[in-house]
DNA sequence: TGTACATCAGTGAACGCGCGTTCACTGATGTAC
DNA sequence: TGTACATCAGTGAACGCGCGTTCACTGATGTAC
């Protein structure tokens, strides 16, 4: 919390001040469990502004939100997309996107959960999961899946996804036996059946 | 919304507010999209008594919430087993519980997203869903399941089912093809895919 | 049967708090002449 | 080079609001004698 002294902008720069800002509502959303504790005034104090200078910026608390927001998608998007880029092989490339999605529900329980509820701005978490429909039909046409409608399956496949990004803190009762590296060889078993895929050893890399 | 007027409880029935009270709560959360505007004062408004009767029956809002899991949770596993006795054949079923289970959480998103969302009392969401795997540990010793480690199994379903149980609701661009009834005939094929099952035709019923 | 009284199921007014939002301002920085 | 001035990047005080919580109370209901 760097709420110590902030050097005010030079001139010509106080753009700058919106994007610490929109740093500042994310950073709140990552870290408390509590979406209500994300307030105007508590954005404003971790930014290390008074509250009335965000109206520089943003017309209200949900324009920040909507910033936020748009950041988000395009950061999970983006951190998909790098994931698969590194594989060649088309069921890996499929793995691999599914995996890079559902380690940002994960890492980013809060801000995923938020992205997904539907406040404000949302444009279609779906379509973040694009390029993962890409590369199953990619599969198809390699003759790796054995899917035969690739429309419905890349909706059971996102739902699965899905259910995996917003799966509790792993320390349920239940849960509690498999490790966070199982995790890892849930998903892809997951993926694998919902797809038609043989469940075959697909690293996943360190967690 | 019942604000008129609310005929005082008799001598000694004190305790019917209670019940009145988590009543409200529940209806609060059933219906608003903003967990934020669910306050004590709320709920007061809505049950039809003074914010300060809340006090004889609940130390704050949080045991209100608590009360209203509780009942929650309840009520899910009820629905769930009511569902399950209806079938015969295990992997009927299997297939009845899992069904119920999503419609619950279509039926009443907020409150499902709440009741897994962590805050407060939570007696394990899974716990719900333990009958539902006494059904695939059935399909798998009448054979109708393929499944061979029938522990992580259950664990995969239940990620397939949440998954499908905190599906956004249907008017999102890239769902929009699929009426309400498509949604249960896909979460059947998702059963059968993540336990094994083959994809045979066990009617849904009515949405 | 009547009546004094204890108890019960709540209420109304008030508090301090943090919130979103407004308003007039300040003081450093660059620009015109 | 100096100086008046406009502009920019913010601030501090104040507002009204709904919130959770407290307190002393009220008035109907049952009970004891």
């Amino acid at each position: 919390m760097p709420d110590g002294v902030r050097t005010r902008n030079k001139r010509g720069q106080g753009e700058r001040l919106r994007d610490e800002i929109v740093e500042a509502a994310q950073a709140l959303i990552d870290e408390s469990s509590d979406p209500a504790s994300v307030t105007l005034r508590a954005i404003a104090r971790r930014a290390g502004i008074s509250a009335p200078s965000i109206y520089a910026h943003f017309a209200d608390l949900q324009s920040i939100f909507d910033a936020v927001l748009e950041r988000s998608f395009t950061e999970l998007d983006t951190t998909v997309a790098l994931a698969m880029g590194d594989a060649a092989a088309p069921d890996a490339r499929l793995i691999a996107g599914c995996l890079a999605y559902v380690r940002f529900g994960w890492e980013h329980r809060a801000r995923y959960r938020f992205m997904i509820s539907g406040q404000g701005f949302a444009p279609d978490a779906v379509a973040s999961f694009r390029r993962v429909a890409h590369a199953l039909s990619e599969c198809v046409r390699a003759g790796l899946s054995s899917s035969a409608d690739p429309h419905k399956d890349t909706f059971l496949l996102w739902v699965g996804i899905h259910g995996m990004a917003t799966l509790e803190k792993p320390d349920r009762v239940e849960l509690r036996r498999l490790g966070p590296l199982d995790r890892i060889a849930l998903t892809e078993m997951l993926v694998c059946r919902i797809v038609g895929l043989p469940v075959q050893a697909v690293r996943g890399g360190a967690a």
